[in-house]
DNA sequence: GTGGTCTAGACCACG
DNA sequence: GTGGTCTAGACCACC
C-alpha cells in the first residue's frame, strides 16, 4: 500500500523527524509491510517541495532503527521485524519522554487513570488493529 | 506554593522551554498563586545544573507574557491576571507527547503494560518529589 | 588525550567511514575514555580539509551506535560504555564481514589458524592493551 | 576446476568488485588454471540470484586486466599468463579486512572465543560448498 | 562558541 | 533509474 506522508514546515519537530514518525507509524498500522518499497528519496522530495537531502537522512535514521534495508541501486524496502536494540537502550529512549509526559501531568493534574486511556486509545488507534505491530511480545534483551 | 520544576536534558524540547511551560501549566492549574515568587534565577540554574542563562531565557519569556512580573533586584512575582487552560487545551497541549511515546514505543515494540508501569513509577518518583499537592491518582486526597 | 584523525581522500572508504573506525579504534586502545569530548565538528573538518557535514555524519553514526553523546551547544562527549544492539542485531553486523573474510580465506588458502592468529594479533593492539576494550564479557542480549 | 563464487549482499564493496577479486585469488592460488573456462555470464548471475549485468561488468574488468580471454560466443577463458601473488601479498590484502572486523567486534564487545567460532563456522558452511580444495584447516589432508 | 537542520547541486556506484 | 557521498553555505537553537 503506498504510503502518503503529510509534513508541516513550519513545525518544531524537524521534517525528517515527521518522516520518520510517519514511516514507523505506517509499519504499526501496517500500511506498510516488510517486503514493500519506500518511495524513492528523490520523489518523496519532490512530492513534498524538500530537498532530497531531507528525504534521505529520514531514510538514513530508519536505516539504522532497522526499520529498512537499502537495496543497493533498487531503492529501500521495508525491513522483516526484529529487536535490534536491547532492553536497557530502549528504556534509556524512552526514558525522557516518560519523565516528560509525567512532568506535564502533574502540572495539569491530569489523573493517571486519563494517562492511561490517552495512551491507550493512541495505542489502539496506530498499533493493534494491525497483524504486524501487534506482536508486543515481550523482549528479554539483556545488558551488562 | 513552591514550585518544583523538572527537565530532561536530552530532550528535543529545549531546556528553557521547558521550564516555561511547567511554569505556564502550573499558573494555569492554580499550583502557583499570584503574588508568589519564583526561585530566582541562580537558584533555580543551580538546582537544576544547569546554565543560568537558560533559566534567565525562560524567565525573559514569562515576563514578555505578562505570566510574572520581575521586581528589579527581589525577583520575579507571579502576576495577578492569568489565564486558566480549559481541560481541552491541556489535552491538546499533552496530545504530541503522546503521539511521539506511542510512535516510540511501537518501534521498539514495548507492550503496553510495560509502558504503564514506567509512568506509573516515574509519576511517583516525581510526584514524591514535588510536595504541592501532585497526588493525582484518582482520589487525591488532601490527607498528606 | 587529544585524538590524531588521518583520512585518505582516495579511499574506497568513504571518509565519514573512516573517521568513524578511528573513533571506534581510540576508545578500543583507551586513547578516548568516556567522558572526554571530542574535537569540534568545525575545527576536525577544517584540520582534515574537508566538508563540516562529512565530519557531522561521522559523529552522527556513532550517536546512533551510542559511542558518543551530543551536549547541546557545548560538542560531543565519549558516552559510557553501554550495550545498545542485541546478540542478534550485532551477529547481523558482522556477518557480512565474517563472511568475505572466510571467501577471501578460502580462496587465498590460508589456514584457520593463521587467520585466528592474525584476528588476535590485530585485536591485542586495538583491544585488550586498554582497560576499557578490554571488557569483553559476554553479552546476553535477546531477541524475539 | 571450477570455481566457486560466494558473495555478500550486503557488503561496502560493490558485488562485481567481490567476483573480480575471487577470480583474481583463485586464479593467483591456482584454483583456477589457464585454459579452464569461467561459468557464463547468465548461469553465474542466476546462480548468485545477481544481475547478469553485474557479473558482466566482472567480467569485463578481468578482461581488462588481461586474467581472461573472452571467447566470442563461448564464453570466457583463463588467459595463459598468470601472476601469482606472494604471501606477503595475500595478507596485505586481507589485512583491511582483518582490520575492519576487529573494528566492529571490538565496538559490538564481541569476545575474541566468539569471533573465532563464526569464523570457523563460516569457513566449513562456506568450505563445504566449495569441493575445490577448501578444506584449509591445519591439516589440509587429501583424504575426501 | 557548539551541534542540528536544511538547501542546492555535484559525482559515483550499482542495476 | 536508484541510493550514497561530498561540498558549499545558510540559518537556528542553545550555552
Amino acid at each position: 500500500m503506498p504510503i502518503t506522508i503529510q509534513i508541516t514546515p513550519g513545525s518544531p519537530l524537524p521534517i525528517y523527524q515527521q518522516i520518520v514518525m510517519q514511516v514507523r507509524q505506517a509499519l504499526a498500522t501496517g500500511t506498510l509491510k516488510a517486503g514493500e518499497m519506500l518511495p524513492s528519496v528523490r520523489a518523496l522530495a519532490e512530492e513534498l517541495v524538500i530537498n532530497p537531502n531531507t528525504v534521505a537522512k529520514a531514510y538514513n535514521t530508519l536505516s539504522h532503527e532497522g526499520l529498512v534495508e537499502s537495496l543497493a541501486g533498487r531503492g529501500l524496502m521495508i525491513a522483516e521485524r526484529r529487536n535490534v536494540f536491547t532492553k536497557e537502550e530502549i528504556l534509556r529512549r524512552v526514558d525522557p519522554l516518560i519523565t516528560q509526559l509525567a512532568s506535564e501531568a502533574i502540572a495539569s493534574q491530569i489523573p493517571f487513570e486519563e494517562l492511561v486511556s490517552l495512551i491507550e486509545k493512541k495505542l489502539q488507534s496506530q498499533g493493534s488493529a494491525a497483524p504486524h505491530g501487534a506482536r508486543n511480545t515481550p523482549h528479554d534483551g539483556e545488558s551488562s
